[in-house]
DNA sequence: CGTTTTTGTGTACAATTGTACTTTCTGCAA
DNA sequence: TTGCAGAAAGTACAATTGTACACAAAAACG
């Protein structure tokens, strides 16, 4: 699995390698391959599993890291702050997740975004929790929640793509990102139910 | 480049596809090939500049058929109803689109990422032609209309992935766009400057 | 018409691939 | 110490791959 992940973070897509490819890398013989997993989408589904344990235990401290939060108004960008420093930290994880976000098999597609709705719950609760927006429906609570991760999500994959050095870009990317965040709580906290959806 | 788009849309990922399958699916000899490109890689360039050119004008005819638009309100609504049908009738294009979005080099990553920029700066034009949002920075208007188009790009990955058949699928997922869409152009009209971005 | 450019064909080959199979190694429990 | 299960190695093979090169048809153009 590692092996697959330094490939991927190396700049192939996963669904472009091959199973020796793989066995090479970690140094071991290509029959060897089918002791762990029955194919690559065997591989893929497994990937997402490990992955996304490691990626709630990173949004965790992503939230610790908020506990003793300053100002309010700052949270928001704190909080962005400190995650695109883990993504960096941890390119490789993000590049393979990003790709089969829309990339690899439906299955692991889904994998992926029902991992992306367990952290749209996980934001639901902590909006709730802190009674920011207590008038608004749960759907449209929802969507505002989704949407949060969705900018997120977005901004990741434009952000691998900006070398680290290129300091005014990535400040353009974080900037992007508060706004909209801060776009989405302003609309919603402004939300009125009278105003129908549909 | 039609064949490829076919593989792309019968499930396989574009970066795993080979020469051979692509000349086999046109019935023309593998050597044919580059006749015409020169590499995977610059058949995936002159894809999304062809198929940039097929999806602006289906902008534009989402922008036609609400020129007499009905009410404001269903606006959005009828244009969310409208482009979803032409994402059914042009699978092909979307799903390549929205693969490469994240997945290919990085070459074909930034062409479509410079093409959802240019949708959004004819967002931008519409907002300002209508009035809408008259008091917004440039800035946080850039950041809005990027919103709403990456909003659209998300639904879309999952849009393809639902069947036409699950019709109560599809119109949660419509809803979604239209509550997301809402949401910013609310937060929007509410943003005042002093609320300083960063 | 004749010529030139573009496109397609045929042949060839070394490299890589997935995977079935048999055998060896390694660590641990009895 | 023995036995055994899990992991790795070794062997094998047919299928597929990218691409070089020489040649043939077709299209474009004067």
């Amino acid at each position: 699995m590692l092996a697959a992940l330094q490939l991927v973070e190396g700049g192939q897509h996963f669904s472009s390698l091959s199973i020796r490819e793989i066995t090479r890398q970690t140094g071991v013989v290509p029959t060897s391959f089918y002791r762990h997993f029955r194919d690559m989408d065997d591989l893929g589904l497994a990937l997402v599993d490990e992955l996304s344990m490691i990626l709630r235990q990173l949004m965790r401290e992503v939230r610790e890291s908020q506990a003793n939060a300053a100002k309010p108004e700052q949270l928001i960008r704190h909080s962005v702050d400190f995650f695109m420093q883990q993504v960096d930290a941890n390119r490789g994880i993000f590049v393979f997740l990003t790709q089969e976000l829309t990339g690899g098999s439906v299955a692991v597609r889904q994998a992926i975004r029902s991992e992306l709705n367990f952290f749209t719950n996980e934001l639901v609760l902590d909006i709730n929790r802190y009674r920011i927006l207590p008038d608004l429906s749960r759907e449209m609570l929802e969507a505002a929640a989704l949407l949060v991760i969705q900018i997120v999500s977005m901004a990741i994959v434009e952000w691998l793509d900006t070398a680290q050095t290129l300091a005014s870009q990535r400040e353009t990317i974080r900037q992007r990102i508060v706004r909209q965040t801060q776009l989405t709580f302003l609309g919603a906290s402004h939300w009125k139910e009278k105003e129908k959806t549909v």
